[in-house]
DNA sequence: CGATATTGAATAGTATGCTGATCATCAGTA
DNA sequence: TACTGATGATCAGCATACTATTCAATATCG
């Protein structure tokens, strides 16, 4: 029997948890208190001021439901607030704040060295030939779990 | 700026994601109700009978914690037992039960099939390719998560 | 217009995963 | 043997992630 340890699932599980340590320790290590979600449902708010949530689900692949969750610690943090959609009474137009963009800026230096850390065993090269494939296998995967990539409309901020 | 979406710690999480939702796709097919790291534990006690939690942790590189609740739910499925260890009182020796060992061969057809499922966009090339280069990235910053892959000692029954 | 389907959001419930702490037991040593 | 440190296991607490459901509001179609 093949060891257990050598198959995709196991190097995924564990990739993934490598990833999420070194985020940890080196935004820890910068002062600021945000998760890899965090960092990335605010990064999105950002970049598409006036999302909503389910928006905001897709364009960074994940539940809706879990999202749910994410804003509501970043809004208690004070990075976001949940503002109302004129256009849809339904949906939550989310904007950044001054401390979010601030928090923003300040954890990026962070965020690449931990892309840098989990990293640290390859080449350049090799580095850049493991981002291809997965991203490769990742696509011809999106749609098979519960969450996968939508793209954001290019014109949020006008739907707002 | 670059997009998040390329970036080695959003494609761990994604390829992680996706290998879990194949998991439990298959293996709920082919009618079993096992998650990822039960499968894990349930097929390291197998390889490694009467081993003690702390040993399966290290075994499939998880948290010593998140083993107690999943040894619990595969002893309340009646897969595992947890014996007395004769030669440590802190430590519980884990041995399959019967139904433990069927369900193990009974679920091996659909991981195996979940396992090719995540690379289905991949060449066969590729695939190998995407294995060896995690490995190496995981074999380098294997300390730096709270969970290290730890080998099992290889005379574990003699221990027990 | 009205019935139906869809969609944004939230909730309940379960299972990971982690940090940090506690407790019992064991191992080594002065 | 008493002390000290390490180790196995668990627990409390927090934050993902998922399924399934519910509710309100919107869209769509006859």
């Amino acid at each position: 029997m093949k060891d257990p340890t050598t198959k995709p699932g196991h190097l995924a599980r564990r990739f993934q948890q490598i990833a999420v340590a070194v985020f940890h320790a080196e935004v820890e290590d910068a002062g600021y208190d945000l998760t890899p979600v965090q960092y990335a449902a605010l990064a999105a708010v950002g970049t598409h001021p006036g999302m909503d949530q389910a928006t905001l689900a897709g364009a960074i692949a994940y539940d809706r439901t879990t999202i749910t969750g994410v804003v509501d610690r970043l809004v208690q943090k004070g990075l976001v607030v949940r503002k109302q959609n004129s256009r849809d009474r339904r949906a939550h137009a989310l904007e950044m704040t001054e401390a979010g963009r601030k928090s923003l800026r300040g954890i990026e230096p962070s965020v690449e060295a931990a892309q840098r850390a989990m990293l640290c065993g390859l080449t350049a090269a090799e580095a850049k030939e493991l981002m291809r494939l997965m991203r490769k296998a990742i696509d011809a995967a999106n749609e098979l779990s519960r969450a996968p990539l939508r793209e954001a409309p290019v014109a949020m901020a006008k739907k707002a």
